[in-house]
DNA sequence: GATGAATGAGCGTTCATTCAT
DNA sequence: CATGAATGAACGCTCATTCAT
């Protein structure tokens, strides 16, 4: 077994008990057993606590973005390439429910608003294509006449809403009611 | 001081700290000091640390439905009634900012999960004003032909992703941006 | 069993087991033990390991004053004097073989360091019976022509080593060998 | 690079970081790194940490023995002998403050009080020069007529306590103040 | 021989809960 | 009833030591 295995396996062993119990019921010596690893182990591979759930967060964000990029166009009309970039998220948080779980325990904690704090105020290099795509839909006047942030939290509300009751079985989200979902968030903050 | 007068404080010290620190950050002890209670008498009143968490949302909720009911008329049109809610309701998340993070942190909890799970499956007594403003929605064949469940999510993911980032600073909601908040969750549903 | 009785045990529990066994050799929980209380119980009495450790340093220091002042007068030769404090000190080490181990502990660490920098560069308004009488030697040329810190270590070096060296066991001071031992500190800094 | 080169650079690196750290501050990895080797490598030198830390000392023990015998002559006066060997090793532990600082954290130490115990109280063959020079002073009644242990407490107390504030920076000792100090060490003891 | 990744016992500390007062 | 001192299990983390490479 290679470095980077041991490493994926106790991301993947945080990612899952993360997702299942929340930060709470996962303590290291858990993760460490179930990553089949003792418990000093992490620590080789993360400093603390901490920067183990803040470099989870990192390699999920960039699993993402080449699936939703996938297929994607600058040249597409804004709203098509509005419903590919939904519509692959939403089917990204279908496939792989731990993610999203995970992903709504770190938003829902205080790495994850420090984070959305630095991203939605500040601006940096990466991961940009949601914003350039909501800046363009502002100028274009093709979105309603509101603040960026506004609309960004607008368009993903529902999706994140219905990405979540998918997962938790109180819906079952097939691909017709996918394109329905970010139709109905299009629906949200077209003008 | 009556036996209500200090449930109470013991409520609203506890709202205050989860809302501000989470749930970790609000141990007992510091729970009861700014109840100005002794740490034993918490649990007079409250039977452990869950139960205080349950019945602190419990005690929310019961607070919300007479703010939004404010003024409501079932004889109004269907999107009258359904701005009338949700203006309401947002409106009283403006008011009432410890309230929201405090309903967010427990919503994303296996409390929370475990309560939405009872309530949109199945049937309580309680608290339906929501339920039926959708089912009849759907009946009239205002809203979109979506399940049930779908269309609550659809329709109040907006809403709260707003009331998020307005009481985190990303941007600020006057009236009229209330207003157009709502317009826009009617977009999102309406057929 | 009072307040005052716990933290007494406590800081006597730890006084034995850092004398017998170094810092090292005393964890929290054996000190818990060895004091009759859980091992949370020390965090109410002192808020961490370091702050217990200093705390018990500044006890035993106000442990020594009175016994050394003890039938001392500021009018008496200075000969006199030096050799009242310094027979005084030698025999509190005697009879509180404990005490000397752990003074000792304490001065060979950080804390110490820090410490005896404070009172030998500062000027602290507490325990300066020591630096007055030996201002007063420097003053009326009694003492040898030397810094004044330079004095007091090399009046304290034998002391403290023949102290050290009796406790070890390594020979018996008795009443004859401990006044000879204070005039031998005497020869070591009188002019 | 030879096997004593690298056993050389554990030893430096080692005292380097007990030094200036303490026992506590320098685990096993730090000094492997410092020193330049592979964390097991340690243990082919020394079987485990108290051994390399029992190591450090026999080594700082045999480079001190040659350097204060430099230009010393058996058949000098009693006085100059004392003064001679005393001001040697001032000197040494000046210009060495890393080997004091080491030396006073293994004096005290279980490993140190159980080394001094064989020391006074047994007949080793090795560093006996101190031992001869005391038991000659005694017998010629040149030095005070107490036990022999006591003497060399009482003689070392002083010059230890100098080195030791010297070396914290408390007050500098030039070439003069050496001699005054030792000359002070010899009116502890002598007759 | 040399390495450094892996281990897990042991550390200082926290905190939900109990119960004598 | 109300209190808050006491508890001890559980936590995140360190580090001396081992051993496969």
């Amino acid at each position: 077994m290679t470095k980077q295995d041991k490493r994926h396996d106790i991301l993947r062993a945080a990612l899952e008990l993360f997702a299942e119990q929340g930060f709470h019921g996962a303590p290291m010596a858990l993760i460490a057993e179930r990553a089949g690893v003792g418990a000093g182990t992490i620590y080789r591979y993360f400093e603390n606590r901490d920067i183990l759930i803040r470099d989870l967060f990192n390699e999920l964000e960039e699993d993402i973005l080449p699936f939703i990029m996938d297929g994607y166009s600058d040249k597409a009309p804004f709203r098509a390439r509005f419903i590919h970039l939904g519509s692959r998220l939403l089917r990204y948080f279908i496939q792989n429910p731990l993610h999203f779980r995970y992903l709504e325990q770190f938003h829902n904690s205080p790495f994850g608003v420090a984070h959305r704090r630095d991203k939605i105020l500040g601006n940096e290099g990466k991961n940009t294509v949601f914003k350039e795509l909501f800046e363009q839909g502002a100028e274009q006047q093709v979105l309603k006449d509101l603040p960026l942030p506004m609309l960004i939290a607008l368009a993903f509300g529902p999706l994140l809403a219905v990405a979540r009751d998918h997962i938790l079985g109180f819906f079952h989200l097939d691909e017709d009611l996918v394109l329905k979902t970010i139709e109905a968030c299009w629906d949200t903050v077209k003008r």
